[in-house]
DNA sequence: CCGCTGTCCTTGCGCATGCACTAATTGCAC
DNA sequence: GTGCAATTAGTGCATGCGCAAGGACAGCGG
């Protein structure tokens, strides 16, 4: 009985998890996509807005794969889509010229700091319950 | 101070969210595909085989959506995935001839039954940090 | 009956993702 | 130096997803 209820009490933790994750994730995107921008987008942007003081520079894409919940490939094309925008800007690195520099560029910070405030104000929605 | 305070307490209990989700999300799909299986097909092969004491039958399909974290037509197609492996059958439903009752075969119950520990291992493995 | 609105499920379509592979480059052993 | 394994990004392909539209049916008012 002792093990039931443990496994259930995962379970249900389990459930609930996977129910604020969903319900949080949709209406994030749904708050960004006027501004067109997916979850993931912002979840890149946000790394890169916090993570660079100007100065912690690596060479970026295979740091970001660590902070990030997504594959190589997927923060490959991620990332040319954002190019594409206009919203970050891509360089080869010099030191290890297998490397690519990730930077936001003007714009990607404005548009950071844009909906910044619509991103924290969901969290406050969803996670407080 | 202390808005700013909360506010980033909200973005680490939301990371710490997405970052559960993703590694435990991954990790079952690790484990269940070997047998054939997503982490969406056993929600749904879970929620089956527990909300169905052999009584409590309904329409199910429209049942189901508000029991699993996917749309309408994702779990169109996941069911029709399903059947498809004959792992649940598709019926159409007498009273209201629009719903369609959806319900485990023996092979589906016995794959479950097979894969739940795998599933609930995963959890107690991931959950409990 | 008839038509209208709403519900339930399915389908067409475009898109994002992951896996496996490739290309370019580095670093190390010899 | 030369070759070889490891690392880093990008790409082809298949898959699963959500949105919007469609089709079948129920329920209701006239």
């Amino acid at each position: 009985m002792a093990a039931k209820t443990a496994s259930a009490r995962l379970e249900e933790r389990w459930r609930n998890i996977l129910s604020v994750h969903a319900r949080t994730m949709c209406e994030i995107d749904r708050v960004l996509h006027p501004h067109g921008l997916g979850a993931s987008d912002f979840e890149v942007l946000d790394v890169l807005a916090s993570a660079t003081p100007e100065e912690e520079r690596q060479c970026r894409v295979q740091n970001l794969v660590g902070r990030v919940h997504l594959s190589q490939s997927a923060l490959s094309r991620l990332i040319a889509r954002l190019e594409k925008d206009g919203l970050v800007e891509r360089s080869v690195c010099a030191e290890d010229r297998r490397g690519v520099w990730v930077a936001l560029t003007r714009k990607g910070r404005d548009l950071h700091a844009q909906v910044l405030p619509l991103q924290r104000a969901v969290l406050a929605r969803m996670l407080d319950e």
